[in-house]
DNA sequence: TCAGCGCATGACAACGCTGTCAAGTTGATT
DNA sequence: AATCAACTTGACAGCGTTGTCATGCGCTGA
C-alpha cells in the first residue's frame, strides 16, 4: 500500500488518521493508492499500536427488542461515519460478578467507550469498574446518582408529569399507575412526574391504585387485573411503558370495558404494538435512536472526561384512540 | 503476569490457549496466577499475533426488531461460552456496494466468521465477496442455491405445508395468501409448501388469492384489503410473517369480519405481538436464537470448509384463538 | 553406554500499525 | 547571505500476543 502512493507507511498513516501537516498532494496520491486497492487499516494493529481501538461496546441488560434494536441503530450509525465498530454484549446486571465481566471486557477489547443502558447505567459496581479502569461510558437514562459520568436522558418526570396533567384536564379523577421494574431509575423519576401532576391540581392520588410492574406485558396483565378489579376502580390507568399497557388493556378486554369510553389507558415507548393494537395506544415517544447516536459520538469524541456532559433529549407525546384523542379504528397511518 | 506466575510469556500462551505438552504443575500456577491477577489476553494483540481473532460479525438488513434480537442473543451467547465476541453490523442490502462494506470489515477486523441473515444470506455478490476473501461464514435461512457455504434454517416449505393442510382439514377451501419479501429465499419456499398443501388435497388454489407482501405490517394492510374485499373473499388468509398477518387482522376488524369465526388468520414467526393481539394469533415458531447459536459454534469450530455442514432445526406450530383453535384472551385490534 | 525420541519450556521474530524523533526542505526574517 | 521557524517526510521502536525453532531433560531400547 505505501509501496503503491510512493510514500513512507507512516505518511500513510497520517493520511488515514487525517493528521495535519501532510502536502495535499502527497494526501491526494495515497487516498487514490487506498481507492484502487481497497485498502482498510487493520482494526487489531491500530488498537496495539495507539491509543485507539476504534470499538465501542453497547451493554444492555434489558428484555425489550425494540428498545434495544432501537438503541443499537443509533449506536451503529454514528459508528458508522465514525468509522467506528459496534460491539454488543448482553449481561445478566443481577449476575454475582457484573463488574468483573464488565471489566475483563474492556481489558480484552480496550474498547474506546462503553455505552451502558437500564438497568446496567445505574449498577454502582459497574460504574466503580469502570472508573477504576479509566473507560469512558456513558449512561443511558440513568436513574441513580445522575451526576456520574456522561448522561444522555430524556425528562422521564416531566414526560409523565405532562401526560398524566392532560389525563387529570381530561377529567379522571382516579388514575391507576403501573410502576416500572424497580431497579430501572426512570421507574422511579416517572413516579415522580405522575405525584406532581396530582400536586399541582390539589389531588391525592388513591395508595391502592399505584401498583408493582416489571415492564413485562405479564407483569402489566397482573396490575390490570389488580386495579381493574378493584370496587372503585379508576377511570385511567397510566402504565410505566407500553408492554405493561397492553398488560392492562387486555384485562381491560377480558372484563369488557370499552376503550376509551370506559377506560383510558397511556404507555410510554411507542413501540411498533402501540400502533397496531385497538384502540391504538396512547404513549410517549423517547427518541432511542437518537439518544445511542449522541451516547456513541459523546464516546467517540472523547467528550466524557472532566466536563462530563449531560445531555437530555426532547421526548413526544403521541396521542391515540385509547384516550379518546386519535382515531379509533382503522390502522389510520 | 508471566513473571508472576514465574514461567515465560509463551508458556502463559499455552496454558490460555489449551495446548497441549505443559506440564499440570506449570498449568495449575499460570491459571492461579491469572486468576489473582485478572489476566485476560488482549483480543488485538492475538488477532494480530495468531490466525484468530476471536470475533464474529453478526449481519443483518432485518426490520424486525424480534428477530434480530433473538438471533443476537443466540449468537451472543455461543461466542461467550466460546470466548468470542460478537460485533453488528447493520447493511442495506439494497445499496450499490455492500459487497464492498462486507469486504472491508473482513479485512479490518480479521473477523473469524460471519453470519448471513436474510435477506443477506441470498445476495450472491456478498457471497462471491466473501469466497475471494476465504472468509468463513454460515448463512442463515438462505433461499437461493442452498449448497452454497454452509447454512443453518428450518424447513420453511414443510412449516407452511403442515399448517396449510390443517386449515384444509378445518374445513377452509378458499385460503388467501400473502406473500413475504421476494428477496427473501423464505419467501419461496413457503409458497411452495402452500401449493404443495393444496395438492395433497386435489384442491386448486385461487390465483387472485396470492398477493404480494413485504413482511412488514403496512404491506399486510395492502393486503388484507385486497383479500377482505374481494366479492368472493377467503374463508382463512395464511400471511408469511406475523407482522403482516396483524395487518391483516387490523383489515378484518375494519371490515367488522369476526375471527375465528368469519376468518382464521395464520402467521409465521411467533413474534412477542402475536400473543399480545386478539384472537391471539396461530403461527409458527422459528427458534431463532437456537438457529443462530448455532451457526456461531459452527463458526467458532471451523466447520464451515470443504464438507458445508447443512443444518435443519425443527420448527413449532402453534395454535391459537385466530384460527379457534387456543385461548381467546388478550388486546383487541 | 549411547543414540534416539518425546515432552516441556523458552528465545526470538513476526503481526500491521502508531508515537517519537530526527532529517530534510521551504520561505520568511535579519 | 545567514538564521530560524514551520512544515513535510521517513526511520525506527514498540504495542501484546502467537508461530517457529532451539534447547534441555528423562526415558527407551540396542
Amino acid at each position: 500500500m505505501a509501496h503503491t502512493a510512493g510514500v513512507s507507511i507512516k505518511t500513510v498513516s497520517r493520511v488515514l488518521n487525517r493528521e495535519r501537516n501532510v502536502s495535499p498532494e502527497t494526501r491526494a496520491h495515497v487516498l487514490a493508492a487506498a481507492a484502487s486497492l481497497n485498502y482498510t487499516p487493520n482494526v487489531s494493529a491500530r488498537s496495539l499500536a495507539g491509543a485507539r481501538s476504534y470499538l465501542i461496546a453497547l451493554l444492555y441488560d434489558n428484555p425489550s427488542a425494540a428498545y434495544i434494536a432501537d438503541l443499537q441503530a443509533g449506536a451503529f450509525s454514528a459508528c458508522r461515519t465514525g468509522g467506528y465498530h459496534l460491539v454488543v454484549e448482553p449481561f445478566d446486571s443481577t449476575g454475582p460478578a457484573v463488574e468483573q465481566a464488565v471489566a475483563d471486557l474492556v481489558v480484552k477489547l480496550r474498547t474506546d467507550g462503553l455505552i451502558l443502558t437500564p438497568p446496567l447505567s445505574d449498577n454502582p459496581a459497574v460504574l466503580d469498574a469502570l472508573d477504576r479502569l479509566a473507560a469512558p461510558y456513558i449512561r443511558i437514562a440513568p436513574g441513580a446518582s445522575p451526576e456520574r459520568g456522561a448522561t444522555v436522558s430524556i425528562d422521564d418526570c416531566g414526560a409523565t408529569l405532562e401526560l398524566t396533567r392532560m389525563l387529570i384536564r381530561d377529567g379522571h379523577r382516579r388514575i391507576g399507575f403501573v410502576e416500572g421494574h424497580p431497579e430501572h431509575g426512570a421507574s422511579r423519576m416517572r413516579r415522580e412526574g405522575f405525584l406532581a401532576a396530582h400536586r399541582e391540581f390539589g389531588l391525592a392520588p388513591d395508595p391502592e391504585l399505584i401498583v408493582p410492574g416489571q415492564f413485562s406485558f405479564l407483569s402489566g396483565v397482573d396490575a390490570g387485573s389488580r386495579l381493574l378489579e378493584h370496587e372503585d376502580r379508576p377511570s385511567a390507568v397510566f402504565a410505566c411503558n407500553d408492554d405493561m399497557a397492553l398488560g392492562v388493556m387486555s384485562v381491560a378486554n377480558r372484563l369488557g370495558l370499552s376503550m376509551p369510553a370506559q377506560l383510558s389507558v397511556v404507555g410510554f415507548d411507542d413501540t411498533p404494538t402501540a400502533r397496531v393494537v385497538w384502540p391504538q395506544l396512547t404513549t410517549i415517544r423517547q427518541p432511542v435512536s437518537e439518544m445511542a447516536a449522541s451516547a456513541t459520538q459523546m464516546l467517540i469524541e472523547g467528550a466524557t472526561g472532566e466536563k462530563a456532559e449531560h445531555r437530555q433529549l426532547d421526548f413526544e407525546i403521541i396521542l391515540r384512540g385509547s384516550t379518546g384523542h386519535g382515531p379509533y379504528l382503522g390502522v389510520g397511518f
